[in-house]
DNA sequence: ATCTAGGATGAATGCGCTTACAAGCGTATG
DNA sequence: CATACGCTTGTAAGCGCATTCATCCTAGAT
């Protein structure tokens, strides 16, 4: 029973760099002369404890090195103080060399979640684990983040349907972006999602009804992407009201939505043996800037000659020129919102309704579309 | 002795959402008929379980919605799989307002940091766990992470000395940027920082020499930060080199370094009444951007009028017009060495000669000092 | 058929901590 | 002076898993 831990020597501090084995309770209760009990009660409610007593043991857990394990404290406390964050990995190992280019903004959005969620998890006493699906084997993310944190959220298509579903019923899990159905199973959980259908609709009606536009082109993802398709859907229906020709697809769809295919949309659709359109509704900032350049390119002036828009609202969005009309998506706060409902349920809320949040957009007039200063 | 567990109720998988406590090893032994060291050799060691035992075990498993402790697992295993990161909080509760305004940018150091050591974590097997110091009390930050993780990377000066002393004794550490000189008792910790000095003494030097300009006004941190003090040295050292007269402090020292501070050093520097520089060298991108625009306000052409440099660059440094010239920092790559550094320590050499990482930067040569397209 | 090596499994122990519960003790109360 | 109450501290029992050792079983060798 741990009686050869009250025997152990203890090494002069400076003595070496890594003690052999790390001080723990015992050492320090040994070492003060109280029970272990008292060492636990001094670092975890240390009004509870003579003040004498509690300097005692505080000078012998300095002395010693002493950091209480958050393995065994979460062992028999059940609890680990810690959120998680799944999140799929965006780089891509192809493009190693243009890495610099775009990386940066690629990862931004879950950079962003990650800071949201990491703000509000402390505000409630809570560290963050984050962990990205890694692109070899599904080797169990999940299951490593999920035995070690409290509760965490996924970003959609993160996470197997079904392991989030075995998982989801020991602790709590919010799902963030991607809409809620085709989860099929997963309805039970917390879900945080973005306006998408309501942004790019609004931004399209913008266009058609106060800019007076009526050659849109739309640019999407090749990818399967449940946001991306909302956005898209907005679109049709600002078209439809407007009393647009629209056919049921966009107008081009790319593969990974970076500068380098708005680029490219822009050679394809304002090649010179086809009507040019009016504008280009991109569903990214990140394409909508990289047409920017292109069309600078091409000596097209926007808004003039072509109106561009994007959808995110990154900050770039604001600084390039002409600055680009977006859909500013509240990034930042699916982070916030999801560390709340993820604490609301750790406090007792287990059982309640499942929440489906749905952030609002807005709609950012700027240059591009001809509103704002250019 | 745990011997009623194997009495516990199973509930069918689907009755409630969170079964009343997660099931363990003894309810998937139980469930499975085998002893719970076979349940952990399967989850841990497949292969060494007889393959029809094991699938067994795994389909009780999955009906159980069993996920391992990570908790248990540490304890038990003494090591987490867990790397952790400190990082102070720069957010600046004052200005809450104008906080989509920079923050975005703000805060890109310590996310590339994140990104870069995620990544690397990753491909070691590692999770990674991050939290930033709480403004409010120094309520023991690192304590708390230490306690969770096999080893981890603290940001110059967001963990107090004293306790990093204590705490590298038992587990590996590595300090983040911030000059090795100074932190005195650390000085048997690995550390990775950037040659600050060599960047901005290089970047100084190609304004004098290859530009021919004489005179130079320097934009620096009236916070203590190590890492800024060393780019002014590297200035100053520069400008002697180039037989300038230059005093021993900067000609502005700002709060927050962002890019209203930026915009203020114009203000400053470009008053009307006094000799206007030919140079404004920021200590960082933002600032030299927020400069940019004061500047255009102002009239005044990048670079014919004034040159403009910065430090670190970030993507909008390259997006500005005119592009921004600046010293670029592998802000990825130190969170990637990092991680390296703590695997090394962890796969056995614990007790190696402290590493000294001084990573290399990058002049970029851009329109704002004349060079490039502009 | 007997012996043995090796693989598969079980029993038992402890990882470092939290937390009832009990015990000790000093003081206010009757 | 006995009883009771409150405060501090100790005792002991796990928390869920990994792991060592012992045991059992099977197959191959003799």
């Amino acid at each position: 029973m741990r009686l050869q831990a009250y025997a152990r020597a203890y090494p002069s501090p400076r003595e070496s760099l890594f003690v052999s084995t790390a001080p723990t309770v015992y050492d320090v209760a040994a070492r003060s002369g109280v029970s272990i009990a008292t060492v636990s009660r001094v670092y975890r409610n240390p009004d509870s404890v003579r003040a004498e007593t509690r300097e005692r043991v505080l000078t012998a857990g300095r002395a010693l090195g002493y950091v209480p394990s958050g393995n065994a404290r979460g062992l028999a406390s059940r609890s680990t103080g810690i959120l998680g964050l799944c999140f799929p990995d965006y780089s891509d190992p192809d493009t190693e060399a243009t890495e610099a280019e775009d990386e940066d903004a690629a990862m931004l959005y879950s950079d962003q979640i990650i800071r949201g969620m990491e703000r509000a998890a402390r505000r409630h006493g809570y560290a963050l684990l984050i962990a990205a699906s890694l692109k070899g084997g599904p080797e169990s993310l999940v299951a490593k983040v999920a035995g070690r944190v409290d509760g965490f959220a996924a970003l959609a298509r993160t996470v197997p349907t079904e392991e989030l579903e075995v998982i989801s019923r020991r602790q709590p899990v919010v799902m963030l972006a991607g809409p809620r159905e085709g989860t099929d199973h997963l309805d039970h959980l917390d879900h945080i999602e973005v306006a998408n259908f309501d942004g790019q609709k609004e931004l399209t009606r913008h266009l058609i009804e106060d800019h007076g536009l009526r050659r849109l082109a739309y640019i999407g993802s090749a990818e399967e992407s449940p946001d991306v398709e909302a956005r898209f859907r907005g679109y049709l229906a600002a078209c439809r009201d407007g009393g647009l020709d629209v056919g049921p697809e966009p107008d081009l769809r790319v593969g990974m939505m970076r500068q380098a295919e708005g680029a490219r949309a822009v050679d394809v659709l304002c090649a010179s043996d086809r009507e040019r359109p009016e504008a280009l509704v991109f569903a990214n900032d990140q394409m909508a800037v990289g047409a920017l350049h292109a069309l600078e390119k091409r000596g097209l002036r926007v808004p003039e000659d072509m109106v561009v828009t994007g959808f995110d609202g990154i900050p770039l969005s604001r600084l390039v020129r002409p600055a680009l009309t977006t859909v500013h998506q509240p990034t930042l706060r699916i982070g916030e919102e999801a560390v709340e409902l993820l604490v609301k349920r750790l406090n007792g809320a287990r059982d309640a309704e499942p929440v489906s949040l749905m952030l609002p957009v807005t709609v950012v007039r700027r240059g591009s579309c001809g509103c704002g200063k250019g």
